[in-house]
DNA sequence: TTGGTGTATTACATCGATGTACGCTGGAGC
DNA sequence: GCTCCAGCGTACATCGATGTAATACACCAA
């Protein structure tokens, strides 16, 4: 068994206490005494014991992040930068991966995350209330804009405005046949829901109208579903000269559709992403898009959730934006 | 406060032991108190507290998965299938991320491991013995060939067969002068060493002479450094019709720089990478790549991982080998 | 009746660190 | 000389679940 307190205490002839105020660097302990405490510490090989410090004190110095999934590029550079991020604050993160709704709610109520001292979630997309009803006994932070039993505190970036920049910027480049992929009827407050928002308000209000024929679902939003769907677009028959998808890996899928049908990007159909992934910009022809800034999402988040862990008081609700980026790239060069 | 078994014991009448011995599972419990004990669980909406358990018990459910990073597509892949594996077992993931030796080294000595059942490895490339010092204290299996003291499961692809096979794929579809990129010369036993090693052994047996020129060093192994390591083998000048990089992050990025240099791929240069990443199937042309398996690595990690922590016994120290497979796509057409 | 076996349950110590409350010391201030 | 306080340390209870060993009970065979 390796060394305990005790040991370290009696070595350096001190009382436990005074070992554990060395070790968290508690204030009023003589120099001298430090000095032998650590020489003990170093002598013994002597290591904390989390689950112990984790059972007296309520803390365990690990937060949970959830995200739907880690093949979605997006979301393992969303989880990267939140292991960086939580990193500087001493903490580890305890990955979930939630997949389906109901794996999701599962989650939520499992012993699992008690060990866990905060939550970084990142829903999944779906209706309205789903998550509403869920009482979150951690401290939680929420990516994205779904109303969260008892999380009032959320970092996301105005999707809605980031689909309508992307929009835009295909309508300034000439294009007005825009189609989409990546829309989802069962969603009505998720990303799907507030970027097809985006989208829909900008030909609104430019006089273009929406043409069901335009609009292809998807789900999950990975390259294989942006080709199939591109497919299917394609079959329909329907003309467009554009094509809006919802993120980068269904952008890519949706490139590669085309390829394989003999048709041009940007020549005959401007492609336009969103999120900024790391494949985005290496793709040919490289992929214009969006960047939600998740780096910065990541290191909110993080420096969110801290303050509320140490604050113990109900953290003031509130909605924190990101900004956002238009990337123009050579898929949607005219 | 919430409710402690001991308020779960009064209220069924019974000792805390009995409770736990329900919530455990374990025999000799009848059924009528098993359901009275239930019945008071769900009345109090009584959780389980971890932190208790695990400082008796000294499990805690968490095993640890350290890899250099998740931006890698790769390692994010790897570690999407690692948590799903693990999910069937009944533990979570705790995701911490290298990146450099140093940090690596700081990890495996840190107190955070100790409160993990169990360690998922897989270690940066470096210098043969950099980790053989090291003692872990948990039972740890190791992806790849570096030796990591105290560990002795190891499961991996044969890297140097699959950088083979890449290889001879090469020279089966006629090319000659094969370029490398993302060698270290750093690097004596890990995966940058052995993937060279495949490649010089395939040059070698067909009596083609290894040429300084066309290779190029690359690290970490992302699309940015694929690029910059391309363009400086064009800027060298050294002639070359296929590029064998080693992952497909670098392939892809290596392809962009072609493309931006006016040169075709398959038609002028051929390119190659390993590690089937989601990425490779829907690029432009699609990407020629050696799957690595990493599903059956994942899998086959978690349960061996498993059985070190149950047995608890030192484990058979062994090498699980898991199969690769070429998957010729356009990028090596003739 | 006694003893033996198998089942069901319990009392109690224990895992290892930390919060609380308090004790001791030396020197400044009157 | 005495109080008072800051600075430094300690004793002890405590966090909540679980392993151990012991006990209670029923049932059956000898």
């Amino acid at each position: 068994m390796s060394a305990k307190m005790q040991d370290v205490a009696r070595l350096a002839g001190v009382s436990t206490k005074t070992v554990s105020n060395v070790i968290n660097g508690r204030p009023y302990v003589a120099a001298e005494t430090r000095r032998k405490v650590e020489a003990a510490i170093d002598a013994l090989d002597y290591k904390l014991n989390l689950a112990a410090r984790n059972l007296r004190s309520g803390r365990s110095g690990v937060i949970g992040l959830a995200v739907p999934s880690l093949s979605v590029a997006y979301f393992a550079e969303l989880a990267e930068a939140t292991v960086a991020a939580a990193e500087e604050q001493g903490l580890v993160v305890q990955i979930e991966r939630t997949g389906s709704v109901a794996r999701e709610r599962a989650l939520l109520n499992s012993p699992r995350l008690q060990h866990i001292d905060g939550l970084i979630l990142n829903p999944m997309d779906h209706g309205a209330e789903e998550l509403e009803s869920v009482q979150l006994s951690v401290p939680t932070v929420v990516l994205g804009d779904h109303a969260v039993g008892g999380a009032v505190v959320h970092v996301s970036t105005d999707q809605r405005a980031a689909a309508a920049l992307a929009t835009e910027h295909l309508l300034l480049t000439g294009r007005r046949r825009i189609a989409v992929i990546g829309a989802r009827s069962s969603d009505s407050r998720g990303s799907a829901a507030l970027r097809f928002d985006g989208y829909r308000s900008v030909l609104e209000r430019a006089g273009i109208p929406i043409e069901r024929d335009l609009i292809a679902e998807a789900d999950p939003w990975i390259q294989i579903n942006g080709a199939t769907a591109m497919r299917e677009l394609l079959r329909g028959g329907a003309k467009f000269d554009a094509v809006f998808a919802f993120n980068d890996s269904l952008a890519l899928g949706a490139m590669r559709a085309l390829d394989d049908a003999g048709l041009h990007v940007p020549g005959d159909v401007a492609v336009i992403g969103i999120d900024n992934t790391a494949e985005a910009s290496y793709s040919i022809p490289s992929l214009s898009t969006v960047d939600l800034g998740r780096q910065r999402i990541a290191e909110t988040a993080v420096a969110a959730l801290t303050e509320q862990m140490i604050s113990n008081e109900r953290p003031v609700p509130r909605r924190v934006l990101v900004d956002f980026t238009l990337l123009a790239r050579e898929s949607t060069r005219r």
